[in-house]
RNA sequence: AUGGGUAUAGGAAAGUCUGGAGUUUCCGCUCGCCUUGGGCGCGAGAGAUCGUAGGUUCAAAUCCUACUACCCGUACCA
């Protein structure tokens, strides 16, 4: 047996190459389409970005969310009505200008979100206090001229799983507390699939253009840096007005809806592999993974014991697949060390191993992908125990992913100490909420403020103290570098 | 958007400086044999208008110009 060099994955401390690599090698995405920003889902990746948004589907409609569709196109002067919206957008939007040869009467805009394709209609559908809260969503792609650097299932010409709920409410308190709900939805969400986040409030001069204010849910990649996976805005009254969505309220009386906008992206795939891969490849939480069994069965030559072991691997398989389980038979002419490595590349979280040796003890190997913890099990209570290792392997992900988290978070009492732990993760220290001391911060530090912390995450260290920059009282904020 | 780098078969590289037949290596792929408890081996084969478009030249992967895409920063944004 030669010891041949097979080419490898690169280390996961080199983020961003094993980053790219493993996206191709383990067929997330193709990133070779030819126009920048915009890349091709492949059918494994295709079917992990199902698994996670039927999660996302699933939380929202439990919580009184329906599901509709928007058009693609958005009208100039429906674009141009929101004065601080369109200035948030206005340098990245495509525009269809003409239809064949012929220029168009009215520019179409190309939605780099939907709200001025949704809320023309929310004027028409929203008439009493009775049709509210209304609580709506969508799944679509949506476009941004990006002018950075564009990074697959990060940052996107065209964001291609763009999930955005759209809610009216009869009053901003109603509004505030929908907010909240949807930040707790996506922190549901998230616990699922075992990746460890931290929701703060925006700053000012960071929150979504039209926005009241807006609260964000950010993970933390391994080269440190955060990824903002999840958005909620406060859109108060502003796009009521300028939309004029009103209703009858108990009184008799038209008055202006308020409203909010919350939304999740393919963000939420690029952090799954992110946090939970590892140097051999991806490491996916079973309920989300394409295939979350792969069999490989041991044969030798001509034997008779081959039939035997193909059928305990077809039976094996049917028991489970009878059970809901996505599985697969690797019958493939390959050493199975071949397949191990393959496997674990893909992710898959339980590996079953069938040889005669197994076959005599009516027993399997049974492999967990994120331990490599191998052991024999009674072939009789196969299911039973895939699914509880399927159980145990979810939690001991969370509980990984979280101490590495929690590890990544450091509190700074002056900007000196801030710029030595510079881009390690996380940073806390206190803030006086003036802009120009936050700006200040930002400048010193190279640093990005993501906000005063939201829920648990302010309650571990003190959230009072003194202002790094100008040593007013301050609460704690979070800074880190950002994607 | 801007600074730097890169582009040769499905992937990774050498060849480019100093122009001379698409030459080579590894992986992957196809077929046959042999094998299979952690990336077997042997043999045969397919696959490239050298990123695109112009230009210089008797002759361009190689020199020049422009464009496109990708990678690493920076400013801005999710």
């Amino acid at each position: 047996m030669k010891n041949v060099q097979q080419p490898k994955l690169p280390p996961k401390s080199s983020f961003s190459e094993w980053y790219h690599e493993l996206l191709a090698a383990a067929e997330i995405m193709d990133i070779r389409y030819p126009v920048k920003g915009l890349y091709v889902w492949p059918p494994f990746g295709f079917s992990l970005r199902k698994n996670i948004y039927s999660i996302i589907r699933e939380f929202l409609d439990n919580d009184g969310h329906e599901e509709a569709l928007f058009p693609l196109l958005i009208p100039e002067n429906e674009f141009m009505k929101e004065a601080e919206h369109i200035k948030g957008f206005e340098d990245e939007v495509y525009w269809v200008t003409h239809g064949g040869v012929t220029p168009l009467e009215m520019k179409l805009a190309l939605r780099p979100t939907s709200e001025t394709a949704i809320y023309p209609m929310y004027k028409l559908w929203v008439r009493s206090h009775a049709d509210l809260p209304l609580k709506l969503y969508q799944i679509v792609n949506t476009f941004r001229y990006e002018t950075k650097h564009t990074r697959p299932l990060i940052r996107l010409r065209e964001i291609t799983s763009f999930k955005e709920a759209h809610t009216v409410h009869a009053d901003w308190d109603d509004a505030a507390k929908q907010v909240d709900r949807a930040i707790e939805l996506y922190q549901e969400f998230y616990r699922r699939i075992a990746v460890p986040t931290i929701v703060s409030k925006r700053p000012e001069w960071d929150k979504f253009p039209g926005a009241d204010y807006t609260l964000a849910v950010d993970t933390l990649m391994p080269d440190g840096r955060v990824l903002q996976i999840g958005t909620a805005h406060h859109l108060g009254d502003n796009f009521a007005k300028t939309f004029e969505i009103t209703y009858e309220d108990v009184d008799g009386e038209q008055v202006y809806a308020h409203q909010t906008c919350y939304g999740i992206s393919e963000r939420s795939v690029a952090a799954t592999i992110s946090v939970h891969g590892d140097d051999r490849g991806l490491v996916l939480p079973p309920e989300i993974a394409p295939v979350q069994v792969a069999i490989v069965p041991i044969i030798f030559g001509n034997r008779d014991s081959n039939e035997a072991v193909l059928s305990a691997c077809a039976s094996v398989r049917d028991t489970l697949t009878g059970h809901g389980l996505r599985v697969k038979v690797d019958d493939r002419d390959e050493h199975p060390g071949a397949k191990y490595y393959r496997w674990e590349l893909k992710g898959v979280p339980v590996r079953i191993e069938i040889g005669p040796r197994d076959i005599a003890k009516n027993a399997v190997m049974m492999v967990r992908r994120d331990t490599a913890d191998k052991r024999s099990v009674p072939i009789d209570r196969i299911a039973g125990e895939v699914l509880d290792c399927m159980d145990l392997m979810l939690a001991d992900m969370y509980t990984v992913a979280l101490q590495k988290f929690d590890s990544r978070i450091f509190d700074c009492e002056t900007l000196d100490e801030a710029l030595e732990l510079e881009a390690q993760g996380i940073l806390r220290l206190c803030w006086c909420q003036d802009p120009d001391c936050g700006h200040e911060i930002e400048d010193v530090t190279g640093l990005r403020m993501l906000g005063v912390p939201v829920g648990s995450a302010g309650s571990e260290a003190a959230t009072k103290g003194h202002c790094v920059v100008c040593g007013r009282d301050g609460v704690v904020t979070l800074m880190a570098r950002t994607y």
